[in-house]
DNA sequence: TTAGGGTTAG
């Protein structure tokens, strides 16, 4: 399975480190293309600490009320005013030690304890000992007494297990010691805050007890400090310490709100101890297949990492690329990418809302809503952002981010937990970019496996064009990555910004190429003509004018109207939009044409049925080229003037000004087929042979077969066929002389090749079943029809589509058998039926002069079509047919007065 | 790193 998320917001905190995801949508991709599955579409806010009773963040004890020794504590800084107990201005020791730094589960709590120096002999007759050796009774009854010693101070700092792993994982990891560390001197500083004058400290080692007290002493030069193997039983103050830390871990757990549970999970999950066999039970039955585990679970242990073995799996496909772009040693060099694509649409949100799936409790207790797809920072350009899911050992770590239009990056922790960078505010400077995303911008190259020069880019790009995955990666890569700051400006990068608008252009979002032109004009204006040239295309993708008349005022007033290239890819863009007139005015405007903007004018023009004027445009072309004759020529082919075709083409070769190619060859056979001039295709075949076409372009060797059929000449097709070597064919090859002795009513010799073509493993398609639905149809062969029909379905798995049921049903309607014809007309889907079908069985009722059914069939060709002379035609001769002269007269009446029309034949020969 | 013409089908 494959997991895309869409991070779309973030909550900064008041001043917490660790900014929450608040806004992000996820869904869920199976392998299989196509059925990409939305799984959830979610808002929400994190708490802060799952932890009910203690704030994050270090909790210091407040004094009692009792008066006694009460006085006001010195302003300390910007610290906030507090009482203090008199002896706090003595010399004071503290002690500091940790509970909960092993377990897999819940917060790591660091404690410590102060008092007067001069209360140090009687703190040690308070029978602290090392937490550990005590009973939790114990423990508890000498919590409730140090709290209740006025002369005790204490304090703890409760680190949220989410916290310790998005910090342990992030990309500056920061490994237990050092978030120990950390805790310690938070520790240290909140006291001395507070007014207390600490004079000795004894911490509890954690790491080199040497290096860690220099680190102290270094931090707080005023303190002496005391770093010790096993301090907490060596020094009561520790002892104290390790009390307090304990109690408040333990009280922790046991009231941890669970909140991805309502009423599933529980809490027996034993010491939390990696070797517990309940914390491992109760771990392997806590797992959630995306989310991994609730938030109480230290997801960067490793224990953990087993137990990711069947949960969704996150896909960050990439050979390692070395600078250079080359290979490693495992000798692949194709980079493989995965594909994290957008899927969504309003209807499918839908469908997954109101099926009521998707929804868990890990998405409920993080309090998460159905969302728009706006900003809510207000970024103009916000919307929906590309994210990766990055592994590490399997594991789902982080989700790099970067929203493509509107420049936001940040990596998210297991749980959805921020653990983000200093943002770049030099490459993000842009308008239309809200605060929160702004704030957000991160994420060096190095965290990702993709290279990092703009050359290395670009070719991953090329090879890999038709990826709208590598690309929106890429994308992502450039506004993430910094490359702005370092290339911007250089040829590489320009090239880079090129190749990724032109992998938009030909893909199947173009609109992002324009978001990205935006962004990046953001920055930077030097662009070239290949720029242009990509978005012109863009905007042809995007079947609009509007865009493409955007970039054409741009490059008007960036002085590319002299750009051949640019001015070519205009007309190109407003031909294609079928805007004739602005194409011609850029065309005549053009101060320098070459063959191309030419043939793209003439070709456009024939396309929009400008027939005469392509024709007039063509005539006075400068140099005529092959490319032109050969739309020309294609034209006329398709425009069914297969006389001026074959004039042109007999141009070209006599006055052997212009050499025709094989595609020239394949535009003037069809024609050439039309005209079922034999004589014209067997030179066609003579000139082919001399020029080596028919042996080197299989279409070409193709389409004279198709074309000799056509002529009438299946011999020739046959033999020609025949003369083709065994590994030149291919399925248009097969499909060709099939439907060759189809049209010929060679049914038996259909079946044969078809058989053959099977043998020598080609894999019929639906042109292929019509060739050989058409071929039983004329040769008789109905029940071998029949099986065809079912082995396409069942063997090929090809869809029936409306010409596959025509052929069938003409089939059996020829051979009589009337009521298999309708009872298959009436199986066809309704939103594929049409009046052809019932057309055709309508022409079988009158060949087989089924009167019955004839007027039931007539009922519902009029009531799909009443404009068409021949469907009353046919229905008023099956009525004559039987002696109805009246009812047929009728018939004949209602065509007169529902003006319906019929063709008048015509014959060529 | 930029363009234009392209096989089989009731």
């Amino acid at each position: 399975m494959f997991l895309t998320v869409f991070v779309l917001d973030v909550d900064l905190g008041s001043g917490s480190e660790f900014p929450v995801i608040t806004r992000f949508v996820m869904f869920e991709k199976t392998s299989e293309p196509g059925k990409s599955l939305l799984c959830e579409a979610i808002i929400g806010k994190l708490p802060t600490s799952s932890f009910p009773t203690q704030e994050r963040g270090a909790t210091v004890r407040k004094e009692k009320e009792t008066g006694k020794g009460k006085k006001k504590k010195k302003k300390m800084g910007s610290e906030r005013e507090a009482a203090i107990p008199e002896w706090a201005s003595e010399p004071c020791i503290m002690g500091i030690d940790e509970a909960g730094r092993g377990p897999v589960l819940g917060p790591m709590v660091y404690g410590c304890l102060y008092c007067a120096r001069s209360y140090q002999n009687t703190l040690s007759s308070l029978n602290f000992a090392d937490s550990k050796t005590l009973k939790e009774e114990k423990r508890e009854e000498l919590f409730e007494n140090l709290k209740a010693d006025e002369s005790i101070g204490w304090a703890v700092d409760v680190i949220d297990p989410r916290e310790l792993s998005a910090k342990m994982l992030k990309k500056r990891k920061i490994n237990l010691n050092e978030i120990s560390h950390d805790s310690a001197m938070g520790l240290v500083t909140k006291v001395l805050n507070m007014g207390v004058l600490l004079t000795e400290v004894y911490v509890d080692t954690v790491g080199d007890a040497e290096k860690y007290r220099a680190k102290l002493s270094d931090r707080f030069p005023a303190v002496k400090f005391v770093v010790a193997k096993k301090a907490d039983s060596l020094y009561p103050v520790v002892s104290g310490a390790s009390i307090v830390a304990k109690v408040t871990r333990d009280r922790a757990l046991r009231e941890w709100v669970l909140e991805e549970t309502a009423e599933n999970l529980h809490k027996d999950f034993g010491s939390g101890y990696p070797g517990d066999p309940n914390t491992k039970a109760w771990l392997e039955h806590h797992k959630h297949f995306v989310f991994g585990f609730p938030s109480l679970v230290r997801f960067s242990w490793g224990t953990c990492t087993p137990y990711f073995k069947d949960i969704a799996e996150v896909l960050w496909e990439s050979d390692e690329m070395d600078e250079d772009g080359s290979s490693t040693a495992n000798g692949k060099r194709q980079m493989k990418l995965s594909s994290f694509g957008v899927t969504t649409s309003k209807r499918k949100i839908e469908e997954i809302e109101s099926s009521g799936k998707g929804r868990c409790k890990f998405f409920l207790a993080r309090k998460l809503e159905q969302m728009d797809k706006r900003c809510p920072g207000g970024c103009k350009q916000g919307g929906w952002s590309n994210a990766l899911l990055l592994a590490v050992g399997g594991t789902i770590v982080a989700v790099m981010v970067a929203i493509t239009r509107s420049t936001c990056c940040v990596t998210v922790g297991f749980n959805f937990q921020v653990t983000y960078e200093a943002m770049n505010s030099n490459v993000l400077k842009g308008e239309g970019v809200c605060e929160v995303c702004k704030r957000f911008l991160r994420f060096s190259s190095s965290s990702s496996s993709l290279p990092s020069h703009p050359r290395h880019l670009a070719s991953l790009l090329l090879k890999n064009p038709a990826s709208h995955s590598a690309t929106q990666q890429i994308h992502s890569h450039i506004l993430s990555s910094g490359l702005f700051l370092c290339h911007n400006f250089t040829s590489a990068f320009l090239l880079l910004i090129n190749t990724l608008l032109r992998c938009y252009s030909s893909g199947d979002f173009p609109h992002e190429a324009f978001a990205f032109y935006r962004h990046v004009r953001q920055y930077s204006h030097s662009f070239d003509s290949f720029t242009y040239f990509f978005l012109l295309h863009a905007s042809i993708a995007l079947n609009s004018v509007i865009p493409g008349a955007q970039i054409h005022a741009l490059t008007h007033k960036l002085g590319f109207h002299f750009h051949v290239y640019v001015q070519t890819a205009l007309v190109n863009m407003y031909v294609a939009c079928g805007s004739l007139v602005l194409a011609l005015n850029v065309f005549d405007e053009m101060p320098h044409r070459n063959s191309v903007t030419w043939n793209v004018m003439i070709t456009g023009l024939a396309k929009w049925g400008e027939l005469k004027l392509a024709r007039s445009m063509f005539d006075q072309m400068p140099e005529p080229t092959v490319v032109s004759c050969t739309a020309i020529i294609d034209v006329y082919s398709r425009m069914n003037q297969p006389q001026e075709a074959v004039a042109l083409f007999r141009r070209m070769v006599v006055e052997d000004l212009i050499v025709p190619t094989g595609i020239t060859l394949l535009a003037i056979f069809p024609a050439v087929s039309v005209l079922g001039d034999l004589k014209i295709c067997q030179s066609l075949h003579a000139y082919g042979e001399k020029k080596g076409f028919n042996a080197s372009d299989i279409r070409v060797a193709n389409s004279l077969l198709d074309s000799y059929a056509k002529c009438g000449c299946i011999e020739s097709a046959s033999r020609f066929f025949e003369e083709i070597p065994a590994q030149r064919k291919n399925l248009v090859s097969w499909t060709s002389i099939i439907s060759g002795f189809a049209m010929h009513g060679m049914g038996k010799e259909a079946v044969e090749n078809f058989v053959s073509m099977e043998k020598v493993g080609f894999k019929p398609n639906r042109v292929t079943f019509l060739s050989i639905f058409n071929a039983c149809s004329h040769g008789g062969l109905i029940d071998e029809g029949l099986n065809f029909f079912g082995k396409m379905i069942d063997e090929y798995e090809i869809a029936v589509d409306i010409k596959h049921y025509g052929c069938l049903i003409d089939m059996l309607g020829r051979a009589g058998r009337l009521e298999e014809a309708e009872k298959m007309a009436l199986e066809i889907p309704c939103n594929i039926v049409n009046v052809v079908i019932w057309r055709t069985l309508l022409g079988a009722c009158s060949f087989h002069g089924n009167v019955e059914m004839g007027e039931r069939v007539t009922k519902k060709v009029l009531e799909m079509e009443r404009g068409y002379g021949g469907d009353y035609v046919l229905m008023s001769n099956i009525l004559a047919g039987v002696g109805r002269y009246s009812d047929a007269e009728r018939m004949r009446s209602l065509l007169d007065e529902r003006n319906a029309f019929k063709l008048p034949g015509h014959s060529l020969v």
